[in-house]
DNA sequence: TATAAATACTTGATATAGGCAAGTAAATTT
DNA sequence: AAATTTACTTGCCTATATCAAGTATTTATA
């Protein structure tokens, strides 16, 4: 296999994937919630408390568009931010309840969505696709 | 592994990676040409003549919204159309001398773009990532 | 220690992508 | 011949995203 195959494979992939799991469109699975923001949900949940700049670290968006989108799901009652005490600069942003459980059925929904496009395959080649998936976050993301 | 975990490792790629790879910003590779669209030019350049819902069967695109990317790619003189002689209702479309150069433009930036972010790895390494992608593709659209 | 530079976040203006519904014209079914 | 389906278009709208400028606070530097 040639260099030239090996873009090749990655770039086929690449059109096909992202239009079949959905990534793409607006609103994700119909919850109401955008891609961008369940994925800013999710990063707070496993941050706990934490700041747009952290936030960013990982998604790396427009900073304005941001702090909008922290701002709406405030106003939703599905985010809280309080202003750090040591950097007046900083607020930590937190879920609230609401957030907890709308982040939950987000996930939840979220997994099914996955368990869906995976259960034409049999348990053996389920496992094959995720060792798939595993070796590529390695060797892209771990070297 | 469990089913759990299978489903983990798909879901945790999901937000890896198609934000790694810039799939979700609003103009492809500093183009102009969005990413849709220049996957509605890669389309007509395999395709050869082809229409607007056979590009359809591949993107799956609300029917108004392709309708206007084709209206001002041909404004654009990017791509034209003609009406088809069998079936008055269709036309068929195809790339314009500009539109095979802008397509190949895109089609060099963006092994380009796929180069650079394999480039760390070794080419063995390179070619157990394509091994990956092609395993799931297989897994995921040919059974 | 005063000043400059950097950081964290906000706001205004605007562009673009994408979605929904209704509509035209031609072809196909019944 | 009438009803249905197919291929495509248009109008209207909202959400998503971008760019640029601005405020407040903290950190670096001269």
């Amino acid at each position: 296999m040639e260099e030239i195959e090996i873009i090749h494979s990655i770039r086929k992939f690449n059109r096909n994937y992202v239009r079949s799991i959905g990534l793409l469109e607006k609103t994700f699975l119909n919850t109401g919630y955008s891609l961008t923001e369940s994925h800013i949900l999710y990063i707070v949940k496993e941050h706990g408390k934490t700041t747009a700049t952290d936030i960013n670290k990982v998604l790396n968006l427009d900073e304005g568009y941001l702090s909008r989108i922290i701002k709406k799901l405030i106003s939703n009652s599905i985010l809280t931010k309080e202003k750090s005490q040591v950097d007046k600069r900083v607020f930590k942003i937190s879920l609230t309840e609401k957030g907890i459980k709308e982040q939950q059925k987000l996930d939840e929904l979220s997994s099914v969505s996955v368990a869906g496009i995976i259960s034409h395959l049999s348990l053996p080649e389920q496992k094959e696709l995720a060792h798939s998936f595993n070796k590529i976050m390695r060797l892209l993301y771990e070297e």
